[in-house]
DNA sequence: ATGCAAATGCAAACTATTCGCATGTGATTA
DNA sequence: TAATCACATGCGAATAGTTTGCATTTGCAT
């Protein structure tokens, strides 16, 4: 029960279910599903209703505790905590590791975008694909 | 019947279905999505099955032909002709509209990040989210 | 023109996600 | 601390997008 806090503040209720997707997404260093999070749930407590946890997924991300997104050409989606930073990453074609890269190479870019366009540039999203280390090797 | 030649360069069997599909994606100036390409044949000749619509667009993508994508955030797969050169996209969170951009702003930075992160980088995405002049327009 | 592999249409299956409704639970108030 | 009530949960059914199995049709090499 460490982030009843953390829910106060964005005014949701304090449930065990609730506390412990927070917990899930929280340790989780990679994007993960909400099928990921439902699997997880019952390791660490008895079951848990699926419908349950995409309301909860639902309800945390409209109060900003954590971002959805389509990584990967995936079509599932997948739910990360929201450390409010501007992230970008990096994704492994063959085991699908997923790392966060420092920085973002784009600021000014999307100026000169903007002025070539007459658009109003609100946010981007940039993702790499190649292949990690491990797998480079472990491939020949 | 103009892409016979097309077709056959790739190895696959002429026929109408397949070349209305094409044409239709070769028109569309849009990334579009197979129940559009459903409804868009149906306007242009008799009903096709949307089954077929999905086994062509498939058939297309692994022949390299088009290219399937997952634009804006959406559960739907986006299609698009695959005129093998390197493209971003510009969407207008409002009215969904895509726009080409030219060019691509990170050949040095791939470089570095390979240093950096020990991947071998094969491809990135790159989707920028905005406003489009008109929509700005007509929000005020 | 014929034959056969491949393409199509239809319906049913499948996967990810959402919704309706009955029941259970957290947190406010007395 | 107990009562209350809005809100959370669980279950199953519904939905949306896509895929698959199978019978029928069609393109194209001969």
């Amino acid at each position: 029960m460490k982030q009843n806090k953390l829910f106060f503040n964005v005014g949701i209720k304090n449930t065990k279910q609730r506390n412990l997707v927070y917990d899930i997404l929280h340790q989780s260093s990679q994007p993960i599903t909400a099928e990921e999070i439902f699997l997880k749930y019952q390791e660490l407590d008895e079951a848990i209703s699926l419908s349950t946890i995409y309301r909860i997924l639902d309800l945390f991300s409209t109060k900003g505790l954590i971002i959805k997104t389509y990584i990967n050409e995936n079509t599932k989606a997948c739910f990360i905590i929201n450390h409010h930073d501007h992230k970008h990453y990096l994704i492994c074609k063959n085991c699908k590791k997923v790392v966060e890269i420092d920085g973002c190479p784009f600021t000014t870019y999307e100026k000169e975008l903007e002025e070539k366009t007459s658009f109003t540039i609100q946010g981007h999203k940039l993702e790499l694909f190649g292949l990690c280390g491990g797998c480079k090797d472990s491939l020949l």
